[in-house]
DNA sequence: ATGGCCGTTTGAAACGGA
């Protein structure tokens, strides 16, 4: 099964990019973020075309700002829009939606910015770090969270870090918040099949950032201890970032072996080819 | 090495993003 998650910065200005990718890459659940729609004008835009190629989804908008969905043809099961006692800005936002899909808890999601570090979002940023925190805790064993995560693991997933001094995405409570749901079991499947490399989901626009490979990792796929036991495959698509009006995020996509009752036996390595590899800067 | 881009609401320019 291929899962990926996107944050598309506007799904409908992005839509003469999503329908080819989703044609080529053909993942089975696509979590989408920054769809900038209600969930009326997401239907009207989308369903047509998700329907023709078998997938049910499942939106979670408000408008102008904001807004996930999750996209399956991996079944859509027990759909919740939102985290249980996710704190508002005043108001909760559209930042999380969770399904079922083949036996795998997902939660596409997108964490608020935090702006700077003595503004108030970013406060509100980890208050609702805490409030997924609860929630994957309840599926410690079958979750999947995907999104925009707007943190850096670690000054790897930053170009340069001096740039980033005291700046938010970086900050040790921010980090620490992140951690808090690696304790509960959650693997960070591209860092971990990517250790030492150079990976980054997110490029400024400005100033020719991405063609020097300027980014940052902020874009993360952590999948619960058996889920992460079963990865064949983990990446950044930098292709989506190139060409003609891209999102400033990459996709991040995994694949995973069949779940152990299918029995095919242990987990294959994918192919190492060290001159062309998924998710290397080319 | 964040003035420099892009998308949104708007109907020229402010705001958010990371």
């Amino acid at each position: 099964m291929r899962i990926a998650t996107w944050n598309v910065n506007s799904v409908r200005s992005r839509m003469p990019r999503l329908l080819p990718w989703l044609d080529q890459r053909k993942p089975d659940v696509v979590c989408l973020q920054e769809t900038k729609l209600d969930n009326d004008s997401f239907t009207e835009l989308l369903a047509d075309e998700l329907a023709g190629r078998g997938y049910e989804f499942a939106h979670h908008g408000e408008g102008r700002w904001n807004g996930v969905a999750l996209v399956s043809r991996a079944g859509l099961d027990d759909v919740v829009l939102g985290l249980p006692g996710e704190p508002g800005f005043p108001d909760p936002e559209a930042r999380a939606v969770s399904a079922t899909c083949d036996g795998l808890r997902v939660t596409s999601v997108y964490v608020p910015n935090g702006r700077t570090p003595d503004d108030p979002h970013y406060q509100y940023k980890l208050t609702w770090l805490g409030a997924l925190r609860e929630a994957a805790a309840g599926d410690a064993e079958r979750a999947v969270i995907c999104g925009d995560m707007n943190i850096a693991p670690t000054d790897a997933d930053v170009w340069d870090p001096a740039v980033f001094v005291d700046s938010t995405h970086v900050t040790p409570p921010e980090r620490a918040a992140l951690a808090e749901l690696t304790k509960l079991g959650l693997h960070d499947v591209v860092r971990d099949r990517w250790p030492d490399e150079r990976v980054f989901s997110y490029w400024d626009y400005r100033a020719g950032r991405f063609h020097q490979d300027l980014g940052m990792r902020i874009d993360l796929i952590l999948a619960a201890e058996p889920v992460a036991g079963r990865v064949a495959a983990a990446w950044i698509d930098r292709q989506a970032r190139k060409g003609t009006a891209p999102s400033d995020h990459a996709p991040v996509i995994v694949d995973l072996d069949e779940a152990p009752d299918g029995n095919i036996g242990p987990m294959v390595p994918p192919p190492s080819n060290p001159k062309r590899r998924p998710g290397h800067p080319t």
